[in-house]
DNA sequence: TTGTAAGCGTTATCAA
DNA sequence: TTGATAACGCTTACAA
């Protein structure tokens, strides 16, 4: 902080005193049901049922408690409630990565969902450590959710099959699997490579090269890329895969190694956002031109990064449709209704100025 | 999605059979204290003080029930402990906006400090809305949870005192004020308006404008700024203040409206990071030359944003430190230890190249 | 349609 | 240092 700062001025931020519309009156003590039973003469089960089950209460008896609810404010106790019906309204939401806007828009539009139905969202970080996962997982099942919906899919048979006992709706998504646990809303990895190789050769790119994460979903494009190129006649130029991806600055070193390796290259396919958008990055710092020199094409939802120019060109999947179609599948699986159990969105290619 | 693809490829993902390092043995029904404690020949209580007050059990039941639950996988039912004891050991935080890296940095970063603690994070979202705010306090309220971190301060007396009257850690965050609920990890934004007509004033700026959100935080800033412009006897060029900002669009729109304004200005304080990143784009993209014509400081923390070239210069604040003090003082108030109440984190200028 | 009784799994309280 | 007892607030199971 500059010196001449004073260092530790205070704010004047503003209080409101009033709220707007009809509020519950503060207390301290929060409101038992049995003091909703009371002042709704009838017993505490009539009260649970006329919140939970409103069809079995008469309906002069269900408008009486809710008037007696809306008075008190009353809220049940989660937790009584889990630990006598075994399960509770918290829906668990795993995203692999809290600072990926991929994930967290699929995890808000999830959010959005289900709160609309009375659904509690717990957000978690999966790391892709496995033992790390099963921690998780332990707490996650100490948790009786309601249902789980991971931005992606467990690997491990082991935690597969913990959360298949767990015998709850479950959402997997991202990875397009043979074999999901329970649910799954995904789009194809492989043709995501493949949608890669034939926009890029469409182009007029003659030695494409790529980068990506060496395992899982990374793996997967990069087969359907390199498939493709094959059936098009195109070599793959090159390849630099990386283990792990924290930061664009990732993307910067990859692209830099992929040019020590000393392969010639027209092209990129970066197949995750940070590494799309670190490349460019350090393609337009080398002075080079894009798409002259080289055309850069990334992976990703439409994000913040895609409004700066020059317009990285992305292979894309809606992700907030992937939040608010596993909330959806959630909802009706809860509801006793059949429910879909597999979604397969489309892919596009959002064209920029990169290729 | 391109014709020439298959429609619905399934993707191979890779099954992993065996886990690293050893587990405990799946199990579909949970184990209760009451097992453990029948294995390790001792009361259920006995085994609830082993893990929670290890102090007031002798060091060789300790060790022997340890080894039992090591055995079994025991994990406590949380909804059990949080009926009875009244607390839960989740930590909730309230993010203004589960898009905004700065807030899900910080949030992560206070993860990381209490899930080392063995207590679990669950992030809601707040939208700005005061009724949206009342129903998100109520449950959380009915959560019992152990503490609380706001990205933010709660301007409504009213759910102020909601909070207050949950007994527990709470840490409001960002806004500098004077007096908060609980404990307070700050920086001041009217400090954030001076550093920043202090740093263009130095750059030799004569004629900067301000554009900023109306209300809040963006009010402070505008505060600091004026203040010090006229300390440093320069004049507010003009501004431009917006009700809500989601986009970096916003930010191009704003930079118009001031210019449209036929107000003469050579350097722009964006007191918001979209805001900033969408004023330097529309400039670029006008032509015109970033800093020669026009200087533009924007403020957040330091972000991707900030990689691309021009990096723009921003005020800044450390928010994964902002997350991690909050974690801190959250953990030793649950510890008992006296915790420190008020943080003020130091305000900084990352000099970019467009100042 | 409503109510009674019991119990979910843990921990506070008090006693030994 | 350990244990017996009861209770947290709700909902299941069964009865009326």
């Amino acid at each position: 902080m500059a010196d001449d700062l004073t260092a530790h001025s205070i704010d004047d931020v503003v209080r409101i005193d009033q709220a707007s519309g009809p509020t519950a009156p503060a207390r301290s003590k929060p409101v038992r049901i049995e003091e909703v039973a009371r002042l709704a003469a009838v017993s505490p089960i009539t009260v649970s049922r006329a919140l939970r089950n409103p069809d079995l209460v008469s309906e002069v008896t269900r408008k009486r408690i809710l008037e007696v609810v809306q008075e008190t404010g009353y809220w049940s106790n989660p937790h009584a409630s889990a630990l006598r019906s075994g399960r509770s309204s918290i829906v668990a939401v795993f995203v692999s990565n809290l600072q990926s806007q991929q994930y967290t828009r699929a995890a808000q539009a999830c959010a959005s969902v289900i709160e609309a139905n009375g659904l509690q969202m717990m957000v978690g970080q999966t790391s892709y450590s496995y033992s790390r996962e099963l921690t998780a997982l332990q707490s996650l099942r100490a948790l009786r959710p309601a249902a789980v919906f991971l931005t992606g899919v467990i690997e491990l048979e082991e935690n597969r099959q913990m959360l298949r006992d767990l015998n709850i709706p479950i959402v997997e998504s991202w990875a397009h699997t043979r074999d999901p646990i329970d649910m799954l809303v995904a789009f194809s990895n492989v043709d995501a490579g493949r949608l890669a190789a034939s926009h890029l050769a469409e182009r007029g790119f003659r030695r494409p090269a790529f980068i990506g994460r060496s395992g899982g979903r990374g793996k997967l494009r990069l087969q359907g890329f390199t498939e493709r190129l094959a059936q098009l006649d195109l070599p793959l130029a090159g390849s630099t895969v990386i283990d792990w991806v924290d930061s664009i600055e990732d993307g910067r070193i990859a692209y830099r190694k992929l040019q020590e390796r000393g392969v010639t290259f027209d092209s990129v396919f970066c197949a995750n956002d940070l590494l799309g958008m670190g490349a460019l990055i350090e393609a337009v710092s080398q002075g080079q031109s894009v798409p002259g020199e080289v055309g850069i094409l990334g992976f990703g939802d439409r994000s913040e990064f895609n409004s700066l120019p020059p317009r990285l060109s992305q292979v894309t999947v809606d992700t907030s449709q992937i939040g608010r179609q596993a909330g959806a599948m959630i909802l009706s699986r809860l509801g006793g209704e059949p429910a879909q159990d597999r979604v397969c969105l489309d892919l596009s290619l959002l064209e920029g100025a990169t290729t």
